[in-house]
RNA sequence: GGGGAUGUAGCUCAGUUGGGAGAGCGCUGCCUUCGCAAGGCAGAGGCCGGGGGUUCAAGUCCCCUCAUCUCCA
């Protein structure tokens, strides 16, 4: 049975139960930081678990995407090795959010497999938690398992948790026998054997406790479901082979590398290995970078260029030139294209992205190669640990490609020492690293379920009247808030935005009759629970009074201007710069916007005068501003553009600027453009590798911005006593007579007159030149000494500058005396009462010191040291 | 978030314990040639990424910062 079919029939089966069909988020977690990609099929359902959000369901079933590589659960090293380990998988999974709990969740899956799928009952074994009693008795009364395939484990196996805090419960896990051929061998082998042999195929999760800060347990008042079985060891099962990577799912991919490598799959044990490496990760890499990853040198990012890299350097074990990775991005989307759309709409840019990448590792692959070259020259039979891990961690040149290089000419690695260093620099790298607490943890403001959402009027209204709900001060509820407090104020109703998208939050005042105070700042921790921090200054506010809200106006439209705009260039952008341009985060503030993307060069100045333009133009057409909600399959079917990493409901907004920019938006914006004014961009550059930022003023803000050029200009001009227009030019000339006269003046010190040489006999054959040189800078007087020293022989010149905070010398000596006079110290033997230092080399030194005087006074002592010097 | 490396002429790079900013390619002009390839001669082109410090003296040492590459989390 095909992967595509069992996908399939595994969401009817419990869209027939009665569970919502949910589509697979995107491999980017939404709102959580501690996870860097979706690796579970709960992970979009964390929420609901955790009680901070209700949906309108409580039975749900997905086929979830799930990567698994760096971060706590990383398979990366692992693929290939074995039958069963991924980069990229499926995760089939039903899930109760308190509906049904561990009999009906047995009782489905044991049917989906047995009477859906009939998989052979005698080839299926099952285990529970030590202690739970309940499961095993479900399992062996109600399912008919006999007590002998029903294993107990513990806490490592069978108990699972979210994390030290919150829910947790015993699982309960399916496995599947391939058979005695596929075992390790051992008198050990059974169920939970870490070979090939016992495969675990379904998990379920039975979350029945909430566990506290103390580690105690207290049960769940309505426990949940959370299942997971992965897609393509269970397409294994049903196709009859032990390997994952013998499915459809992956020889379709596979069938092509062999077709484009010129090698054959099944022949050769290395060969196969690559093959898989490339398949598996090949998937990866589409998936990711469909989902915004892009490959840069941190976080996500960074664990994508580790398995494209990986997989360039198996195509490359395959003798595939470089770059040819990128051909195979078609090659997957035809293969999964089905069941995830979104890979057909992305595969032109993903293809892009791949061969960049693969063109950049090239040219680290050839300086690194360069390198080693250099260091296998100067070794003598073996390169150390050092080199390599130099090698390794400064230049990202792979260990594995050093020992090929090194195996070719017959050179030892210490690959020992090498994977020391590589641990060291991990343990350094924990124990370095700091966890961010998060401000606001949900757990605290789980009371706030006992409110409504607060409605949101300022889409169309600036101010308001609504009840206050409930007060939080210092943590607590609180009844009353008295002036000089501050608070957080849960109202029915209210205009003001809380930060969200990049925008930031409205400022304003509450008021009532007697009471006064200012909101700077609102959170939401709770979904819709629009929390207003307020600074009270007058007054008493209690709950359930009445208060109107106003919010800054001027403020509120300076901040939907600049969103407008955002969404204006970003739009432009992808015009001109084309459509791998994606947002990577954004910040809306009153003065100023921000926008960081998806892009990989600078940005000509061309470029950038062409998206101002683009920008401009449509905010003079003036066109309505739309807004409508719309089903987010109607969405996205429209085009509209979804923001990387976000989360949306089903029901979503819409901000469309017709006929140019349609983006899901929850953002406030203007009602046309002409309403933004003017738009131009103050700044463009790196915000990371691979990611461009570019910061932009609207309205008035962009009037300011040409204002101060305005004002710069002109005082240019009263600076520089002109009334050229074209200053530029006017500056240039003036910068070339300058640099003429300059060259001019120190020709003419070099060549100044005004002071004669004095010409001293130190032996039979050397010649001393004393002079001073007033105003001559250090490296001018090196000239004028070179100038001195022409066409003679055996001669010592003697430089002094005498300034007003002291004084320059300069000796230097003709190349005939190098053998027996050294500049260098003879300086610093009459540098001393010179009350300096100094010091060169043979021909020439130099130094300075705080002596002022006359070169007279000191000639004579001058020459008796120099005569001492030469002898 | 924590490390490492690199940044010098248009390009690729060299630059010793701190002591005259260089090479190759490219560019401009002239010569040689029927012409081209090439050769010869001459020349232009540098805030040595930016800022601060140490020093008589910093491309070189120290601190900060920006950009690019890279490893770890």
């Amino acid at each position: 049975m095909e992967g595509k079919k069992l996908r399939q029939l595994f969401l009817d089966y419990f869209k027939e139960k009665n569970h919502h069909v949910v589509r697979s988020s995107s491999l980017v977690p939404a709102h959580d930081p501690t996870l860097l990609f979706a690796n579970a099929g709960m992970n979009q359902f964390k929420e609901v678990f955790l009680g901070a959000e209700k949906r309108e369901y409580n039975r749900a079933t997905s086929a979830q995407k799930c990567v698994r590589a760096g971060g706590k659960h990383n398979d990366l090293d692992n693929v290939g090795k074995t039958a069963r380990h991924h980069t990229f998988f499926e995760m089939l999974g039903n899930f109760s959010f308190g509906d049904y709990f561990k009999e009906d969740a047995i009782r489905y899956a044991w049917d989906f497999i047995t009477e859906i799928l009939k998989i052979d009952k005698n080839r299926l074994y099952v285990s529970v938690f030590r202690d739970d009693d309940e499961a095993f008795d479900i399992w062996n009364k109600k399912m008919h398992i006999p007590v002998e395939c029903i294993f107990r484990f513990g806490e490592k196996d069978n108990f699972w948790q979210m994390g030290d805090v919150g829910p947790c419960g015993p699982c309960s896990e399916i496995f599947y026998d391939h058979g005695e051929e596929y075992g390790c061998g051992k008198p050990t082998c059974t169920v939970g054997c870490e070979c090939d042999r016992y495969v675990e195929i379904w998990n379920l999760v039975f979350m029945q406790f909430s566990r506290d800060t103390e580690g105690h347990m207290t049960p769940l008042p309505s426990p949940s479901i959370d299942t997971g079985m992965g897609l393509e060891r269970l397409a294994a099962v049903m196709q009859g082979v032990n390997n994952n990577y013998d499915t459809d799912l992956f020889q379709n991919i596979i069938r092509d590398i062999a077709k484009k490598s010129g090698h054959e799959y099944g022949v050769n044990h290395g060969i196969d290995t690559a093959m898989r490496v490339l398949a598996d990760h090949m998937r990866a890499t589409v998936f990711l970078i469909t989902d915004d990853v892009v490959p840069s040198n941190e976080g996500r990012g960074y664990v994508l260029r580790r398995i494209m890299r990986r997989a360039i350097r198996y195509g490359k074990k395959l003798d595939l030139p470089m770059p040819s990775l990128y051909r195979f991005v078609d090659t997957v989307t035809e293969e999964m294209g089905g069941a995830y759309p979104e890979l057909t709409k992305n595969r032109k840019t993903v293809a892009k992205l791949v061969r960049i990448e693969e063109e950049q590792f090239d040219t680290t692959l050839e300086a690194g190669l360069k390198m080693l070259n250099r260091m296998i020259e100067k070794s003598d039979g073996k390169l150390d640990a050092e080199n390599a891990f130099r090698l390794y961690d400064t230049f990202g040149f792979p260990i594995d490609l050093v020992e090929d290089v090194c195996l070719e000419k017959h050179i030892s690695v210490d690959r020992e020492g090498f994977e020391q260093r590589l641990e060291q620099q991990r343990k350094e790298g924990k124990a370095r690293s700091k966890t961010r607490m998060t401000e606001i943890s949900v757990e605290n403001y789980l009371f706030l379920h006992d409110f409504p959402e607060t409605e949101f009027t300022g889409y169309d209204s600036k101010a308001g009247t609504a009840t206050v709900l409930a007060i939080v001060r210092d943590g607590k509820q609180v009844k009353e808030l008295i002036a000089g407090e501050t608070g957080k104020v849960l109202v029915d109703r209210t205009p003001f935005y809380v930060e969200s998208g990049g925008q930031v939050n409205d400022t304003g005042i509450l008021e009532t009759a007697e009471a006064k105070g200012v909101i700077n700042r609102l959170l939401m921790p709770i979904k819709g629970r629009r929390l207003h921090v307020l600074d009270l200054t007058k007054g008493k506010l209690k709950v359930d009074e009445t208060v109107t809200l106003t919010l800054d106006s001027q403020r509120r439209f300076a901040i939907a201007r600049n969103h407008t705009a955002t969404h204006l260039l970003h739009a432009a952008l992808r015009s001109v710069l084309g459509d791998h341009v994606k947002q990577a985060g954004s910040m809306v503030e009153p003065d100023k916007l921000r926008f960081d993307f998806s892009h990989f060069k600078k940005i000509s100045e061309q470029e950038l005068a062409e998206v101002e333009q683009i920008v401009n133009r449509k905010i003079m057409e003036n066109i309505p501003v739309e807004t409508e909600i719309l089903d987010i399959e109607e969405a996205r079917a429209a085009g509209a553009m979804a923001l990387f990493g976000e989360k949306y409901g089903d029901r979503v907004r819409v901000v469309r600027v017709p006929g140019y920019s349609m983006e899901l938006c929850g953002g406030t914006h203007v009602t046309r453009t002409g309403d933004i004014g003017s738009f131009v961009i103050v700044s463009e550059h790196s915000a990371a590798s691979g990611i461009r930022r570019i910061e932009a003023k609207t309205g008035f803000g962009a009037l300011g911005y040409f204002n101060s050029f305005r004002e710069e200009h002109r005082t240019l001009k009263q600076v520089l006593k002109t009334g050229e227009d074209d200053l530029p030019q006017f500056v240039a000339r003036k910068l070339e007579e300058i640099r003429q006269l300059r060259q001019a003046i120190e020709k003419a010190k070099v060549s100044d007159n005004s002071t004669t040489s004095t010409e001293v006999r130190l032996d039979s054959e050397t010649t001393l030149l004393l002079q001073e040189v007033p105003g001559l800078a250090p490296g001018l007087m090196r000239e004028k000494a070179d100038n001195l020293k022409q066409n003679r022989k055996k001669t010592i010149v003697f430089l002094l500058t005498v300034t007003d905070s002291g004084c320059n010398y300069l000796l230097s000596a003709t190349r005939d005396m190098e053998k027996h006079f050294h500049s260098g110290n003879a300086l610093r033997s009459i540098a001393p009462m010179l009350n300096g230092r100094g010091g060169g080399n043979q021909t020439m030194a130099q130094g300075g010191g705080k002596w002022i005087g006359k070169l007279t006074d000191i000639v004579e002592t001058v020459v008796a040291k120099l005569k001492n010097e030469v002898s």
